[in-house]
DNA sequence: TATGCTACCTAACGCTTGTTAGAATTTCAA
DNA sequence: TTGAAATTCTAACAAGCGTTAGGTAGCATA
């Protein structure tokens, strides 16, 4: 999958830097939500991508700003995703259920390498490389809030919003941990979940 | 603190190899807390308790076993404290109650580091020494589960209670990251909302 | 064909790390 | 006081790590 050819052998430039660069993107993040981004060493990314340890470094200045172009596009999916979904509700009640499903989705589904990432080895990216991402993240959030706070106001949900969109947070980053796809409920049956636990009446 | 006396050096063994354990574990999950299992190197574990790297082997086989035995006390701490406080209270919700002030006030109390390393590190953790830990763990669960079926049985929430307790454990361990005790809200008034949040009427 | 740029490789450096063996010191029972 | 057991120190090893400098092959332009 990496390699261009049939030949083991790949020498010299070929594919272009995007293509390699992305190529890193989407290996690293799946590394880092495997094994964790301290256990994963620069070869056994590089030979994930089919070239050798060295040769990363043309792409990216050091190995915290891998960590930081996996987490990037982690928040770059999110808002992407809400942006492209929130039209097609109305009412909030339908908006917060798109938004669950829309986060919950990103975390579980087939992007669920990045969410994994972005969640679990925040604390691993040094502070200098987080500003950009920490603007980008509480822009995303401001969807949930003005959802929620309209979910309030209607009397949908009781709590303070900003509390419930930390806790759902958290909620639902932890679902990587135990949700399993061919276990005891669909992802559909698990939207409905949360939307029971989370609207009265 | 560490220092016996208010001399420096302090050589030789004095004060007892359990308190010397006890005081490692202290010391670990401060600073597991605070930096990451990883970025915790034995040198400075060491430091904190007013000893030299090397002599830590002699109370631990290695530093993946530190991190067992702190991960081992802070679930203790969770059956400890919900032995303690679930017969305080007699109805579903009020149980209920009580394990959200309880489980919270673990994560976010005095012993909050403890949590935040039996819930961050928990994968830097080789499989081999999770097993007991997985076992306390589930023992643990088990309050939950019988507490919300109660409460589901009771129409007192409506979501299913496996997912719920699942959705609770992200949503509390979430909240070491954000909540500020000296914040818009207070502990107790936190409990309400999460009580506000799950409970139907 | 000559030139220069792009993309990758080779080989190694230097640092940090967990860990260990053996010596040194303290404690405590006899 | 003596001797053994308990506890800590010293000093170093060996391995893994991120990173770098310089070389090399392919491709485009002229």
């Amino acid at each position: 999958m990496a390699k261009t050819a049939g030949k083991t052998q790949d020498l010299g430039g070929a594919k272009g830097a995007q293509l390699s660069r992305e190529l890193l993107i989407k290996e690293a993040a799946r590394l880092f939500a495997e094994k964790g981004y301290n256990k994963t060493n620069m070869r056994e990314l590089a030979e994930a991508v089919g070239m050798k340890a060295g040769s990363i470094f043309y792409h990216f200045k050091n190995k915290d700003e891998i960590l930081q172009a996996v987490m990037h596009k982690a928040i770059t999916l999110l808002v992407a995703n809400v942006q492209s979904s929130i039209g097609d509700a109305t009412t909030p009640m339908e908006r917060l259920r798109v938004l669950v499903r829309m986060e919950l989705g990103v975390y579980l589904g087939e992007d669920a390498d990045y969410g994994m990432v972005l969640i679990h080895e925040w604390r691993s990216l040094p502070e200098s490389l987080q500003e950009e991402l920490l603007v980008m993240r509480s822009n995303y959030e401001s969807y949930w809030d003005t959802t929620l706070a309209n979910c309030q106001q209607e009397g949908i949900i009781k709590a303070n919003p900003k509390i419930v969109r930390r806790m759902l947070n958290g909620a639902f980053s932890w679902a990587i941990y135990w949700y399993q796809p061919e276990g005891e409920f669909s992802f559909e049956q698990l939207v409905d979940e949360v939307m029971a636990m989370l609207v009265v009446g």
